[in-house]
DNA sequence: GCTTACGGTAAGTCATGGCTTACTCAAACG
DNA sequence: CGTTTGAGTAAGCCATGACTTACCGTAAGC
């Protein structure tokens, strides 16, 4: 359920750029609009993604706002591709089988 | 690099759909669309950007297209996740250890 | 060889979403 | 208190992309 919106937060380039920042340590919202390609409003609405997705959490401090990397949604991503990771690679190694297969009758 | 491509492939609810449907085995194109809300051409398009994201992997079997999970694309992204999640974990950690201060001066 | 099943491609429509500027609000600073 | 700094919201623009129908190629079956 909730892993959808977080395939959507991740698959924009500039939330992903944002994201990786993040995971350097927290940042206010300006520090991290500096050395970005886009202004500070856009980056405001992409922490607002990356937040209903629960890939960050926020805090006020002072004047400022502090975002940072919340561990959840980054969790339910994982168990999400887990649950394709064995399935995925059996049908891998089965693949592998029947092309060898196939090499043995040419 | 690759796994930017993974990530907007799995954005899209039907393109998840039709990825939870071939981890259950591989598939031909219209048996997908059988029971999807969407047209065959529709799939047919979506096929081609799992493909691309490295997702899935095709083969002809007679008049056929048969396609398959394939576990590079979920590879990359489980690696690129997994970059985080350390990360992450001490971040939250650090915030926790932060509230528990505060809540000892209160 | 003609027809029928299967599936990719083309062209066009419509909604979503990422960006901008302008604004509003709240907290610090003098 | 007035000003300045920090950040979210509103409104509007434009590109992207998910979908449709119509069409084209190709492999199998009589």
């Amino acid at each position: 359920m909730a892993y959808s919106n977080a395939f959507a937060a991740l698959a924009d380039p500039t939330r992903r750029e944002v994201f990786e920042r993040l995971a350097q340590g927290p940042r206010s919202v300006g520090d991290l609009a500096e050395g970005l390609p886009v202004s500070r409003p856009a980056v405001s609405q992409h922490l607002k993604v990356l937040k209903e997705a629960g890939l960050v959490t926020d805090h006020p401090e002072g004047a400022r706002r502090v975002y940072q990397i919340d561990p959840q949604g980054l969790g339910q991503m994982r168990a999400w591709l887990d649950r394709f990771w064995d399935a995925a690679l059996a049908a891998f190694q089965a693949e592998v089988e029947r092309d060898d297969d196939k090499e043995d009758e040419a």
